[in-house]
DNA sequence: CAGCAACCTTGAACATCGTTCAATAATTAT
DNA sequence: ATAATTATTGAACGATGTTCAAGGTTGCTG
């Protein structure tokens, strides 16, 4: 029984990493079944044996993605002690920087679309919703008089906004941005995102202008 | 010899609505060559004379698709002249409302891959660049001392930053944003992301902080 | 109007997918 | 050792985008 279940999880592991390399050099389009079960050594309907179906294996594969990414942004956000505005930039910097150097990895989490009716399990959105933490800290730090509530809608946004201009920045549709000019724009902005929305909780809510 | 090619033009027109019609209720994913011949009442192979293949034909609904939305911006650039940055404002919050009314059709133009090794054509990216003219003339205002280069990037770097807050405020993945929350979230980051360039630009470049 | 060439349309066929399942092999329990 | 359970296989299924030879239409010409 033990033997049977062992060899199991090691092909199941081999199936993560070979679906892995696979979407990192040919893209979540470029993942095949029959050619996972080639390089695992098994038939390819055995695939289904560990895996429910692609879906899962897709999510599996963002679950370790997200998880270095995670340890990318606490690199970030550890490397020396400067002020929450510049923790911020660095985050927002460290996230551009790895979506470029895990492009298709970090492109398929957002490509892929569960099949219809079926929606994505909770241990996936659990993954993704650890990623907000960093920036909580910083903001906290900034906005103090903010509830938790707030601060998380405030976390959002600025992690969307940055997304946004990552997701169309690296994207060669348009007229490919160089990296070193995204990243000076991603710290512009994000700089001066905290400006104003410190500027405005100085001096309160009011009317518009 | 006129009138086949008539007929033609026209079929070629219903392929494209119907192709509209289908992404609109079933998504990108649900639009099937097959169902499209028989909606238009042709076979299946002759949607191969109309269009050279279904990535063209997803490109023709998105050029519809933002020829509207063009026009949805421009009525919110015309109504009521407002401050530049309520305009700015204003053409944001038109983004989100358009893409919340028109979300699988809105989706389909970011979810759309070109097939490997071929690329967008220029009639396609000259739709896209548009866009921008709508944001570019209240920039300009706001900032008389910047090149036209310089308010180009600005531009796209405040537009990628909104889309980013819609793309993932619209995605069920997450937590459903309810749409007036949203709405307000947008307006909140773009006044802030305005009034912090304005300040930065006000006291000149300088050191971080 | 008849004949002919150019073009169009058709729908069957092809290649490629994800996925399933009855048959077979392997493993475990008795 | 033998039966029972479980795992693995690879052929087959149903979809799907795309192609193409066969047959039908159209429009020009004598």
């Amino acid at each position: 029984m033990t033997k049977a279940l062992e060899r199991r999880e090691k092909l199941r592991a081999d199936l993560i990493l070979a679906a892995e390399r696979m979407i990192a050099t040919r893209g979540l389009a470029g993942l095949k079944t029959r050619d996972l079960a080639r390089e695992i050594g098994c038939a390819n309907g055995a695939v289904y044996n560990l895996v429910a179906d692609v879906d899962e294996l897709v999510l599996r594969v963002g679950s370790r993605t997200l998880l270095r990414l995670d340890q990318a942004l606490s690199a970030a956000v550890r490397a020396g002690n400067p002020s929450p505005q510049e923790t911020l930039v660095r985050i927002a910097i460290a996230y551009c920087d790895f979506a470029a150097e895990n492009l298709e990895l970090w492109r398929a989490m957002f490509e892929h679309r569960m099949e219809p009716d079926k929606d994505v399990p909770d241990w996936s959105v659990d993954d993704q919703m650890q990623l907000f933490r960093h920036i909580y800290a910083p903001l906290a730090a900034l906005f103090p008089k903010r509830g938790t509530e707030e601060l998380g809608i405030t976390a959002r946004s600025l992690f969307s906004a940055v997304h946004g201009m990552v997701a169309l920045g690296l994207e060669q549709r348009l007229v490919a941005v160089p990296l070193p000019a995204l990243r000076k724009e991603i710290a512009i902005l994000v700089r001066a995102m905290i400006d104003g929305l410190m500027a405005r909780a100085a001096q309160g809510p009011r009317e518009n202008s």
